[in-house]
DNA sequence: CGCCTACTGGACCGGTCGGTCTAGTGTGAT
DNA sequence: ATCACACTAGACCGACCGGTCCAGTAGGCG
């Protein structure tokens, strides 16, 4: 066979990206096509089931690059809060770089389509649980009790403050809550958590 | 002048509805039209900037009345982590009555739209803003310090809680989340918080 | 070599999009 | 009575939507 996955990994890149920074229905197949230089006969080759498909696989991508992206920063970090302050400072720095276009990878797809498709609501149900597999594993490592609540709400604070970020048009938000969020999980890590 | 109104407030509230449960980039203006039972020559009257007025409005109207009933449901709470839980009792009720559809009026409209279009955005960040705003002199008014952080950190797990919910359709993590925020908050009020 | 198949290339489809335009209509003021 | 104006009504527009179809092509394999 030819290069066999090359214009498929190129066309579900360059998805990704757009969904990301246009949200689904924003973004036309056309224009995926256009941009990654693809047929569309190409498309409907590699993802029989259309649109729907591609931002389901895309969803899985770009959760995933991510969801690395996380572990790497994570890995770097001396204890829980400065874990949580880094992963914002990662995601605050996309925002700021891309002139806050490219916020969460999973959100905006996941408001528009998780509704009106199961496929797409499931593969970002999938990316968000990966993210928390990883964090809930990491905050239990660190002696934290309780890790799976707490990297639920960890990860909801994150995705908050992204959203806020995004209509201030200031990433200030990010930096504000993680400070917070990690301070308390360092205490409860420390045994002095209330409630 | 004949009943003046009643035509643009019935397709302004069809669009918020629409908005709410598809996004803006799904909503057709066919189908707002179609639901409302009005002529497009109507829309274009009373909206004369197109979708792009119809949604900033829109937000700014259902954001108002959420708004409202948050600040209804507050007005019965005994004190900071209690009202947060009856934010999210709020939330979580809207969305398992509407199967998972109606989340935040504002959310997904602004993570599809904040990047296109300034008006959208800037209804967005008002909407958000006035929350942000009852919210932070509820917090000073029970005692609590840094209470602009807190709000935006309140408002921040909220709906990162609140787009969980609806990609797991399950209402869990709102309650989860809001119970340790509001503990969160509560020790900040009794001056024993942390960091 | 020639064949099979994985893949490309793009014309084409019906439908819907947001938006424009122009008649018509009912009502309150004069 | 009639006129001005707020508003309705919907036909119509070009653009673009997601999706289908099929003719071509190029490489691995007999």
């Amino acid at each position: 066979m030819t290069r066999r996955n090359d214009t498929r990994e190129r066309v579900l890149r360059t998805a990704a990206g757009l969904f990301q920074r246009q949200g689904y229905n924003a973004t036309g197949l056309n224009q995926v096509l256009a941009e990654s230089r693809a047929p569309k006969g190409s498309l409907y080759f590699h993802f029989p089931e259309g649109k729907e498909q591609l931002a389901a696989e895309a969803v899985a991508l770009s959760g995933g690059d991510l969801g690395e992206r996380i572990t790497a920063a994570v890995a770097a970090a001396s204890g829980p809060a400065e874990a949580i302050a880094l992963i914002g400072d990662l995601l605050a720095h996309d925002l700021e770089q891309s002139e806050f276009q490219e916020g969460c990878p999973v959100a905006t797809v996941a408001l528009e389509a998780a509704g009106a498709s199961e496929p797409i609501r499931s593969a970002c149900d999938a990316a968000y649980a990966s993210w928390l597999d990883g964090l809930t594993r990491y905050l239990r490592g660190h002696g934290v009790g309780e890790a799976e609540a707490l990297a639920d709400l960890v990860l909801s604070s994150l995705q908050g403050a992204l959203l806020l970020a995004r209509v201030r048009r200031d990433t200030g938000v990010i930096h504000s809550v993680t400070r917070r969020i990690g301070a308390l999980v360092d205490d409860t890590a420390q045994g002095k958590g209330s409630a």
